[in-house]
DNA sequence: CATGGACATGGAATTCATTTTCATTTACGC
DNA sequence: GCGTAAATGAAAATGAATTCCATGTCCATG
């Protein structure tokens, strides 16, 4: 088995300013938006450890992570456990889950079928929202 | 309507040379690894052509898209015509088309009952290859 | 209380794909 | 051939993400 090293973490107050951060948004975010966001705020925390931070909760499944159109990920933290898909305002961001069951068992079916091995998914849906939809004239 | 602005086009030989060396590529190729065949060949293209090139092929819908892990880019002619997903080679990128009308029906249906206007979609699948599989002892 | 070592931090420097700039060249309708 | 809008490409800029590394903090032990 590949030794099951439990990512060491020491509870340090940047990592629960970050959490804390990340709990005061109600979308997706940019570690760059959430370190201007602490840096503005109380508790100012280096960008580096916002990384680190963030590379963590992906780790422990603590976070979502998207990519916006330019590559760049945007993370948001995971209220109900387990895998989610959002369907996202290419805009203003906000964003909405979306039921993907049939998605969830589409991938999963092709893990069996296709001689891959450890297939994982990555499905983002994004649109423009009715706040964002300009209004006919 | 959106304006049906035809993105005009003059036959380059750079263009050609680049469209050429993609349907070389059996699979998905970076804008750099391309540009670093294209300076070995016999027909030297400046990089910024090739980001150019691959811009237009992906506006005019000749190239399939997709991100690898590092969210860098990865180009692919498209054969036949219409859109297609793939499933990727974590280790060697090799690729496969799979059969995504589920997914394709899923993702309409959102469109037509999210609220959002212009929805898109992004699905990608990873694994790994029988050729990268290391052989159980 | 030291002392030590493992873990953390964060500013600076680095990496690297992609984009922008801009002077120069080229394709092509007339 | 001419004129000009389009295209090219070298160099510089951009910007997210990572790496470096000197410094700081936690904690188990004696
Ligand atoms: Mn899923
Ligand atoms: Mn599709
Ligand atoms: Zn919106
Ligand atoms: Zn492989």
């Amino acid at each position: 088995m590949t030794g099951a090293k439990s990512s060491p973490t020491r509870n340090t107050p940047q990592r629960a300013a970050v959490l804390r951060a990340l709990g005061n948004c109600q979308d997706f975010v940019s570690a760059q938006m959430l370190h201007a966001r602490l840096v503005t705020a109380d508790c100012a925390v280096g960008l580096t450890t916002v990384y680190r931070a963030l590379h963590q909760l992906q780790a422990t499944g603590q976070v979502d992570v998207v990519r916006d159109g330019t590559g760049e990920r945007l993370y948001r933290r995971r209220s109900t456990a387990g895998h989610q898909h959002y369907l996202l305002c290419r805009d203003c961001g906000r964003s909405r889950p979306v039921d993907s069951r049939v998605v969830e068992r589409w991938a999963e079916r092709i893990g069996e079928t296709s001689g891959f091995t450890d297939v994982e998914h990555t499905v983002e849906l994004t649109g423009v929202c009715g706040r964002c939809r300009p209004t006919a004239h």
